[in-house]
DNA sequence: GGTAGTCGTGGGAGCGCTCCCAATCCGGGA
DNA sequence: TCCCGGATTGGGAGCGCTCCCACGACTACC
């Protein structure tokens, strides 16, 4: 027997409207026939048919999480799992289903903007902005579907999004640094084609002015994400002899002690090192990464928690949130050690 | 203007039923009326609405990814990470939207299975099977929703799942250890109330009994999954002087090293090592670690394929599907420098 | 030339909900 | 006693598709 709202008002002696109120909640039912309702869809596990009532109500309660190509760090850096964890989490809680596209081609990427707007398969999407001028950021702008970035997008203004503080938090971190008494301090970054990239520098740079560091050319680097592109950064960099390197990333930052281990540099007796993430492998790795956290997971529920107020009209956008970092001090960047002879040390 | 098909079919001079037969590539339209209407579809880039598609037909083009609970190793390790890379690239090649369902606690796992039966969100989910006599597993077994299991579950006769050989793997990683000298061959393995970490021990032990080692207790030892169960578990093992060990997967070897490491003992100048999965931190560890690679993503895409087929009637289950393994050498075992060595050694 | 198919097409009848309006019931005030 | 308004409830009218049957135009065959 398929059950239909017609079928659980018959067994319950009233009509589809009324089980339908009592589903979705709404008052102006007296409390006897409430409960005589909602026995008959316990008993019977009745669930009412999701494309009937989208079809209805024109609403969905899908939202989409859309991680673009080009971030073949996917599965080499642990901040998009975590992310998809906050996402799912939140979705969960808010009784939404999550969509997940991942896109390893421009051309699957080209051909989702119809497959979700046009058929109206989701009721929003997260978009995770990886590059400046991602054409499908564009084409969400142009459209009407409410959308959330996270990660602070190329024209940020006119749009709703949440990032990590990555501006202070590198500029914590170099304070960090200077305040250790490091002079000569090296950067491995994060590309400049990402505002991720651009607003760690920045933060980098802002730090060491503040402390009356100018840093020059030759202890600056650029990574790609990757673990490969710390370790040959970091080597690199070695001839240049920094004091210590901040690197925009845990997972590059792996790399760079790599490059160290191998040229025999222990950290963080011969060199500083201090990374940007906070994620699993700055604790696991040998020492332990001196890092600025940011709160991956928290930022995928908030993204979830605009995108849902978006769609139900509750908020208005542009709406622009920075998830604030926090430094955690471990034995990288060699203060854990600075306090075990020095106590007076701060 | 809102597109409907009858929009599209007053536009191309058709009615509603013909539009929907060029929009489903169904025969019997000719070639000139179908191409008029394809001309109007992608001028307005026109997409028939998704909800009353399902509603019609019965089917959502959706099928749901569900994780347990109890999978704290996710972020910790890269093999859910590419699964799920899997089974997305496989549904975005077969045009279905894929819907994550990852679960932190027993309660939002029990709420799952009315909400995805009932309410017919998915026409069918792949569920990544944990732990033995999983109650999600049950219930579905119960119900006519297809499914695909990843990873040999418990009640496997009738029940589709694609999982690795992992007996053949673990096998061929205990024949090759015996093959290159070791005899005192230790074991860190998974979890045995998971079907994993059943099959590769089983493998391993049955591999060492073919070379006529037999294993004793002190050589055998269990980890969780984590980095950290791996390092704790060499840390045990070194009293017991082992030759050689095999770590049932990449991340508790990654653990191992660390205790090696830190115990002073080289790999693989004193001690041999092996491991499971060959993902990517296998490669990155110091020395590299040599494996049994296991097709992680081809499982996902796999495992995809199959749910379809069982969705569209395509094939009957139950259906069985081992993907194969491969040893890949690298540093870890000593093999490297046996070739260096004495190139007549094979 | 008539009778059967065949092909291509149109349109009715839902799919199971939500939304909205009308109908009913009840108590209070005139 | 009668009227009015609020609280409850029922049911019609879709939402935009798919499915299926019917119809007209051909073709083929006897």
């Amino acid at each position: 027997m398929k059950l239909t709202l017609e079928e659980i008002g018959r067994m319950a002696g009233v009509s589809r409207s009324t089980v339908s109120r009592v589903i979705n909640n709404e008052k102006s039912v007296r409390p006897e026939v409430r409960q005589r309702v909602q026995d008959v869809i316990n008993q019977t596990g009745f669930r009412p048919n999701a494309a009937a009532r989208s079809l209805a109500s024109n609403r969905t309660g899908v939202i989409g999480l859309v991680i673009p190509h080009r971030v073949h760090t996917l599965f080499d850096d642990p901040y998009f799992p975590l992310l998809i964890q906050g996402v799912s989490q939140a979705s969960n809680t808010a009784e939404a289903t999550l969509a997940l596209f991942i896109f390893q081609t421009e051309a699957e990427e080209r051909d989702l903007y119809p497959r979700l707007v046009g058929s109206g398969t989701v009721d929003g999407v997260i978009i995770t902005a990886t590059r400046m001028g991602d054409p499908l950021l564009t084409r969400l702008a142009g459209g009407d579907l409410p959308y959330v970035v996270v990660g602070r997008p190329d024209e940020a203004e006119r749009v709703t999004y949440v990032d990590a503080d990555n501006h202070g938090g590198s500029r914590a971190a170099a304070l960090h640094l200077c305040n250790m008494g490091y002079r000569r301090i090296g950067y491995i970054g994060a590309p400049t084609s990402t505002t991720a990239g651009i607003d760690r520098r920045s933060g980098f740079l802002e730090g060491l002015a503040v402390c009356g560091a100018t840093p020059t050319d030759d202890l600056m680097r650029d990574g790609d994400y990757t673990e490969e592109s710390g370790y040959l950064a970091m080597r690199s960099l070695l001839s240049s002899r920094p004091e210590a390197v901040f690197v925009a990333t845990d997972t590059m930052a792996v790399g760079a002690l790599r490059a160290l281990n191998e040229a025999q540099v222990s950290v963080p007796n011969d060199i500083g090192l201090m990374s940007f993430d906070g994620l699993p492998p700055s604790e696991r790795s040998l020492p332990k990464l001196t890092t600025v956290r940011q709160p991956v997971t928290a930022t995928g529920v908030r993204a979830v928690e605009l995108l849902l107020g978006l769609v139900n009209g509750d908020i208005e956008g542009p709406i622009h949130e920075i998830m604030p970092t926090e430094l955690v001090i471990r034995e990288s960047c060699g203060a854990a050690r600075l306090l075990e002879t020095d106590l007076s040390n701060d």
